[in-house]
DNA sequence: TTGTACGCGTTATCAT
DNA sequence: ATGATAACGCGTACAA
């Protein structure tokens, strides 16, 4: 490996001015840098980022927790969080947490130990006392999608009371008076922003909406096609339904079709995210979008200029709520 | 931040002994080796991966490159790598070069900068310079996927002829005998394995492959559709498609059913990959199966042993070669 | 404008 | 079993 010193050695001169030219310092002789910066071309000298960042004290990584980068939410967020990152010369280091608190926590210290200048969590909203240590240290937090409970950080999110607001909307607007909301966990803030925005819009149009249609599950198709399989046996009056997400809104049109329903014939469905998948021939779902790029970059742009920001902009927690937008697609019909 | 220096001064050691006791070094005396490691604890020590990296000449982390993790085959790839890297203390720093050389060479000089121990490489197959200087280097490295051309390297990937060989025994098994391939870029490896086996399955049925209906496009959901919207007008005798992957399948499949054709009773098709999307109701395509989980897994294991390995093995590149295997759905059936 | 010398936090090689 | 000290590669305060 080819450093500094060798530099130096050959071209006679000391290393402070060798590394000075190479992070081209005003105080070096124009002849010289260029000299210098031609030979350390020449014999292939690369930065050692290690050594560096044991001076500087940084790593030129930012870290990003996510639960699964399999789940189709995530990857978009990602992307726009690495374009944004590489944008500035950092790289970024991506975790999955698999929604455990235990893993979580395992990255978050793996991760630390590396250095990295930030740390962006779009992982989990449960309580995780080792995450509590971190925050209080003031480590660089951006928190992304979910925002942690109770604590004052930076956030960049959605406003989901309106998106959840969009949606009762939509299908009050379409004539459907018996609706249900299958969820993923009530525990989860976002969730219970979309249904409070939601039963908000039903009251608008003057429904009273039917506690006992509230589903609770998770957050995936198969827990959207087992709860809807057995609400629509037991209830035979429901018109629509709204999703918790995408994934879970192509779990009831699964569980719709096999019972024969036809959509949006006798049923509307409409979803969350407006994943990848939402848009494809044969699901072409009516959703609730929300930027996931435009998110991620944003999440690294505020957890860089916390980082290298003044120093009084340093303390400064920021948030940043993004609006929704409806999309209309072929699973959403007026009521019968 | 607590250092190993901090901890020596409290005890009254000298840090050679405490860096011992943190590493659980044999030549400590058991005693002092708890009472260190409970006040490490105690003072919130971590070590910092930056200084031990480099006196260790090594990082703990493992580059991999990917074209784009928003495209829904390298979740899976990316997730498989990360466990595996996870498993044996290694993070996996994952970066997206969209296809394009010049971002690819950015990101490997820039994660050459790091000091990962490894790279995986899942990216391009086009000639790249600068990462064949890399090559030369002895640096550890994995491709996946797809092979770089021409060079000794080690390589975790799929059986392709064995996978298009499939496709085409299943349509012709079917009846089809007039089919279309709708593909990537003929340049790219692995789409002219699939290619080769495709047509020697149809040889074996006695069919011979019209090559005006082997049509080249992009790997994108958009050229599927152009290509076929395109193609299905001016050949009605066509029955069967295979498609170089499952998003190219998912475009096909909209084109189709924009020209009226009902899928598969007078067209079937077949994708290759089998993503996350395409088990979905309302899509339900046939298509060929490659474990990217394992194969994101198997190059982690491969590069790893390459770096821990005794030297002997160093040199020694390995290829591992999976099995795909045909899932059928509900695009194709038999023919008319 | 250039050179000298020190420190970043850790591990490894000598001693003791 | 423990300690002193040198190295890893780099940036920078200070001196020249």
């Amino acid at each position: 490996m080819v450093t500094i010193k060798d530099i130096a050695r050959k071209l006679n001169l000391s290393y402070s001015t060798v590394s000075r030219a190479l992070n081209s310092s005003s105080l070096v002789n124009d002849k010289t840098m260029r000299v210098i910066k031609e030979e350390a071309e020449r014999m292939g000298y690369m930065p050692n980022a290690l050594a560096r960042g044991l001076v500087l004290q940084k790593s030129g990584i930012i870290g990003m927790i996510i639960p699964d980068i399999t789940n189709p939410f995530f990857p978009a967020l990602a992307r726009g969080a690495e374009d944004a990152a590489l944008a500035r010369g950092y790289n970024l280091l991506v975790c999955n947490s698999d929604w455990n608190i235990a893993l979580e926590t395992r990255h978050v210290k793996l991760i630390e130990e590396k250095k990295v200048d930030g740390l962006i969590l779009a992982s989990i909203n449960l309580q995780n006392e080792y995450l509590e240590k971190v925050i209080e240290r003031e480590y660089p937090l951006v928190f992304v999608s979910r925002l942690y409970p109770g604590v004052n950080v930076s956030f960049v999110g959605v406003d989901t009371e309106y998106g959840g607001y969009l949606a009762g909307r939509h299908l009050a607007g379409l004539g459907h008076r018996k609706v249900a909301f299958v969820g993923g966990s009530f525990n989860v803030r976002s969730v219970q922003g979309r249904y409070k925005g939601f039963i908000k819009a039903l009251a608008e149009y003057g429904i009273e909406f039917d506690k006992s249609l509230a589903i609770e599950g998770e957050f995936n198709i198969e827990s959207g096609y087992q709860k809807v399989l057995t609400l629509l046996k037991e209830r035979t009056d429901i018109t629509g339904i709204f999703a918790a997400n995408d994934l879970v809104a192509v779990g009831i049109i699964r569980a719709a079709r096999e019972l024969g329903y036809s959509i949006p014939g006798d049923l509307s469905i409409i979803g969350y995210d407006d994943i990848f998948l939402s848009s494809l021939p044969g699901i072409e779902l009516t959703t609730i979008f929300q930027e996931k790029r435009r998110m991620g970059e944003l999440a690294v742009k505020l957890l860089l200029d916390e980082i290298n920001g003044k120093k009084h902009l340093k303390k400064k927690k920021k948030r940043i709520i993004l609006t929704p937008r409806l999309i209309v697609r072929k699973t959403t019909g007026p009521s019968k």
